[in-house]
DNA sequence: AGTCGTACTACGACAGACGTAGCAACGACA
DNA sequence: TGTCGTTGCTACGTCTGTCGTAGTACGACT
């Protein structure tokens, strides 16, 4: 399991990524996160939610309600901004960046120079 | 610059490389860590003492008293432990994990294979 | 005398992640 | 009919690491 100190910061942006292509909504985004990590990273549910609401707020991503055809039952869904886009966008420069740094501080244990 | 919230949790893993072949202390690693990091990353002093502090209580660190040559100003050194070392691994290990994990959200825009 | 570089310490604020808990609607199973 | 599991979400408080601000102290240089 993946220690929350190196996610912290990027939640938001992998929420982002999953909205890049289309609207979700919390449980939906869970499930991905968590399979597409191949169970390495499950995210809180309280995490998430305070994602949601810290990036609406920051205007990166906007809600709407919707109903389910099966049932009444409500869902917010989550769509990415244009702003949200352009975070999105940041991150993954500075994500590119903070990588380059971190691994002059990090032993490469693996030395075989598999490409 | 590299936001704060991606180094989380990973200032003791720097610190304690930079202490992986000799003691050191504060103000060294410091211009170390600017200086490795091409000035893309400087720690703010209290965020560097209080992980010493954070690592000695740990376990992972320990510190003693050494006089300066040239004057009498005392400098605290500090010196890496067995359980320090062995974090250290830890650390990179799961730096590696999170690395690909947090790929896996993130585009590549470079799209050239440069070496 | 003043400023710069070195080498720290103290204290409080802040933000993001987390633990715990609860609510509500639905389907399945007994 | 009852309750369990899944879905979908909210509230509230706690913890931890980082950061802002400030202050101390000494030597060297100007």
């Amino acid at each position: 399991m993946i220690s929350s100190d190196i996610i912290r910061g990027y939640n938001d942006t992998i929420i982002l990524y999953l909205l890049l292509d289309a609207p979700s909504y919390g449980y939906e985004i869970s499930k991905r996160i968590r399979s597409i990590s191949g169970e390495k990273y499950i995210i809180k549910e309280t995490t998430l939610y305070s994602a949601f609401t810290r990036m609406e707020k920051n205007g990166f991503i906007e809600s709407f309600y919707a109903e389910k055809e099966e049932g009444g039952k409500r869902r917010t869904y989550y769509r990415i901004t244009d702003a949200g886009r352009a975070y999105y966008s940041e991150k993954c420069e500075e994500w590119n960046l903070t990588k380059e740094v971190i691994e002059k501080f990090i032993a490469k244990e693996t030395a075989n120079g598999n490409a």
